[in-house]
DNA sequence: GCATGTTTTGCCTGTTCATGCAAGAAACGG
DNA sequence: CCGTTTCTTGCATGAACAGGCAAAACATGC
């Protein structure tokens, strides 16, 4: 294990996590504590952490490459759902992800030795794979809107209309049994209706504050969710509602 | 076994496993580990690979660019560059801005209350604009290349053919009075062309080690060039090679 | 064929670097 | 306040390293 190597999977967890512990690492890598702590403390000195007392948490490089920091809340629920979302992924496959921080925290969760096939109107989530070796990356550009994160508009949906993918990784602005999926912006609507139109299988991941909310635009009816990645502590109701529509849930 | 033999084998895991270990490829190609640390030292230098304590992992231009700003050399000239490269900037022009450290350097550099439309291939200059409420972004997409940290491609180059632009800052990988502009990727090249078709004035802003130096293919002819940024060290009788073609000298 | 020069390679030498251990300091939690 | 955990510092050890040297392989010229 070289350590530069280490270094990079500490970066790879803290982008995934947003925190680290010392002693875990230390297990996992086969090192000493003292070893392990050298390695952050050089991270924390190259700016590219925040050293904390027992392990590191992530500082603020994300501010930089992504829209801003307010995925300050529910973080580490972000995290945890995107560590699921992950996990349905199979080598090989094809994807489209659009914007929102949860398929921001998606992106970051990717595992480097996965071959995937991405395309992506995220500015967020392009700039989490553009290290990613194995992943053939496809950028669908356009005008960008910096409130959503993403580009819009008929050169992105033209970008889109060119392409298939296995799955959709669809962020939700508001999602309900009844009205199915809702985005808040026209624009962003016909983009995700262009990638639900184009894609295999539909997959969402949403906080608890998501679910049984709606936003003026449709984008998709709820048979079209084929994965739903949700909390642990989300009401069963809810989801047995989606569930007899079709839709697999995952708990995160 | 060859010399270059191993050096290709070296490329190709290093393409494949993103690293290599010196001792495990001495016992693979049966020489001496010395032997291997010499390959290793080699294509370094010629800036394959990065050199690590105990082997080698692929080279990351990008990434270390995009987190901290730790680019390497020539962080302040470039920082000087780029101030001097938005003076020529107009409130309400249109830009093409394509890769390149310099690039990034300029764009960071755009002041915040001045409005522009600015169309970019490049990741790194499109999250430096993302939160500049006053531009108009717009997104050039396609195939990402890791390497470039630039979109190219068919899509890219249909989405330039669609757009025009009073100013291209060109980010030169090679800059010889004989031979113009030039760059060291096919793909990229073709983009770069088109944006210079389509532009009406083309800026590029170089430290002094890309003066006088070329690579394989040719972009644009020296007589393309309207301003020319230089650091104030740039050598005299080459500046004036390139004013005598047409091209307005800035000092950094 | 023979002599000469170049390149490649392995070995040797001293040096640098990464790591784990030990001891003291600091931070945390009651 | 004290005990525990975590952290920093210094140090020792072994691995990895660069440079020098010589032998072997190869090419070149006579």
């Amino acid at each position: 294990m070289l350590t530069e190597e280490r270094h990079q999977l500490i970066r790879d967890q803290l982008a995934a996590d947003g925190k680290v512990l010392a002693g875990e690492l230390a297990s996992r890598f086969g090192v000493s504590e003292d070893t392990v702590r050298r390695d952050l403390r050089e991270l924390a000195k190259a700016g590219q952490l925040r050293r904390v007392y027992g392990g590191a948490i992530a500082s603020a490089p994300f501010a930089a490459a992504s829209v801003g920091q307010r995925s300050g809340h529910a973080v580490e629920e972000k995290a945890r759902l995107a560590k699921a979302a992950v996990g349905l992924l199979v080598a090989g496959q094809s994807l489209f992800i659009d914007g929102g921080t949860t398929n921001e925290a998606i992106a970051r969760a990717i595992p480097r030795d996965m071959d995937l096939t991405i395309a992506t109107n995220s500015l967020g989530v392009a700039s989490a794979l553009a290290d990613r070796r194995l992943v053939e990356l496809i950028v669908l550009g356009g005008r960008y809107v910096p409130d959503l994160g993403t580009c819009v508009g008929a050169d992105t949906l033209a970008a889109v209309a060119q392409l298939d993918a296995d799955l959709f990784f669809l962020g939700s602005c508001g999602l309900d049994v009844a009205r199915g999926v809702t985005a808040f912006d026209s624009a962003e609507a016909e983009v995700k209706r262009a990638m639900v139109k184009n894609s295999a299988g539909i997959v969402i991941a949403v906080t608890n504050d998501k679910l049984a909310t709606a936003a003026p635009y449709r984008v998709a009816g709820t048979d079209a969710i084929r994965h739903l990645v949700v909390e642990k502590t989300a009401p069963a109701a809810t989801l047995a509602d989606f569930q007899s529509r079709g839709a697999q849930i995952h708990f995160a």
